[in-house]
DNA sequence: TAGTGGTCTAGACCACCGA
DNA sequence: CGGTGGTCTAGACCACTAG
């Protein structure tokens, strides 16, 4: 198909995402627009509706319009900013910048969790988790503090796991794929144990990255991992 | 069309990527194998190829699934953990919470940038940007400080914005919508000036968010924002 | 070079919900 | 109610690349 007016670069619906992100950007359509619809835009492209409905689809997901049935389609009016964070799995991210990756098991035992823990999981009064903490290190030198409590109600395994080889973090991501998770961020001042555990001094920044992940339902696993200070994490739109 | 074996929930194509789902968390296509091509999957599930193809494409973006041509679907076998997180407008972040708006300008100035952020955003040695520092405030208290750099080349209309009615921020985003950026988390120690204004005690850790956006090629402006002790950003995957 | 995914089409039916 | 988006189909051609 020709795209009316410009040379095709790449696929059709991309032309014509790319078009419509023009007239947004210019002002054509600002925002709460609506815009024609699908059959008038497949018509005015001269292309198949099917294409048409996937740009639309796709620019609606990445939160560039909202569309309603029988509303019709509009320019979003407040757009949110999305930053999409890549989290590696430890081993890869110290890989990736060319150190030697090692990690030292400080801690393991089976325990009833604080009532904070417990409570985010969702778990019984009473429950006993696994609980590890590990430091991993990057050519030797401290990388990031990995504390962590799993559930072995999902994951009765895990209690017979040997932690030293394995990184907790790893086996779970082998053995449980597809969990659903949520990620929080925050800075936290390092007490005495982490600035002496992570090489910096007692109430240096630390960059806090909490994780929990549930399998459906079923919660599986929360860890918090502490960095040392100068550690970024990046994301891009 | 009804999906072997299962009862139809919702459209097929979300079917077929449950029961793929569940094929790969039972281990019946573990991480690296390489699963049936398209057209045998529209077979098995009595549905058109398309249909299979948007569902696997679907599970590769979520970094599921990994496609190559000529070479087939595999599972992923090091799967990435992603966290998308949301960074509203501060606006609206803090009337989420029934708190009270606010903010203070407290610089503004045309002049020339220190030389990181002149070479992060890639602009010529001597180019004088518009420089604004301000404060946002929930309830009257400190909520998080924006020091902002905006590249006057791409938007010259900004430096006549009143930036004490309007956010800077706020500006941009209705001006120029749809730029692409980078985002950044770090923890740092608050600086004595940034205590004060926060409220904090110096050397507090404060959560870094760092945001620098384009238009196309064009860098438009590079923010860093600082938030006091506590403050948390969440993400879902 | 053959097989895989990537895309497109023309047509169809349906669910939803605003006018 | 009727127009909109949401989905599905059967078929087709193409682009890429592993073997």
């Amino acid at each position: 198909m020709t795209v009316a007016g410009c040379l095709p670069k790449g696929a059709a619906y991309q032309v014509v995402q790319r078009e419509i992100l023009s007239r947004i950007r210019n002002k054509v359509w600002p925002p709460g627009t609506r815009i024609p619809g699908e059959i008038d835009l497949a018509a005015e492209f001269g292309c198949a509706r099917a294409t048409i409905s996937r740009a639309l689809r796709e620019l609606a997901e990445a939160g560039v319009l909202e569309r309603k049935r029988r509303a019709g389609t509009r320019v979003t009016l407040n757009p949110v900013r999305r930053a999409m964070l890549e989290i590696p799995m430890v081993r890869q991210q110290v890989a990736e910048t060319g150190r030697a990756y090692g990690h030292d098991l400080l801690f393991r035992a089976v325990e009833a969790p604080p009532e904070a823990i417990r409570a985010r999981l969702g778990l019984a009064v009473g429950v006993r988790m696994l609980h590890a903490r590990c430091l991993h290190r990057a050519d030797g030198r401290p990388f990031q503090t990995e504390d962590r409590w799993i559930n072995l109600e999902a994951v009765p395994e895990a209690a017979g796991i040997d932690l030293t080889t394995t990184s907790a973090n790893e086996w779970l991501i082998r053995e449980m794929p597809l969990s659903s998770a949520e990620t929080s961020l925050s800075a936290a001042a390092a007490t005495d144990a982490e600035a002496a555990l992570l090489g910096c001094p007692p109430g240096a920044p630390l960059l806090d990255i909490e994780r929990t992940t549930w399998l459906g339902d079923l919660p599986i696993t929360t860890v918090r991992l502490l960095h040392p200070p100068g550690f970024r994490v990046v994301g891009r739109v």
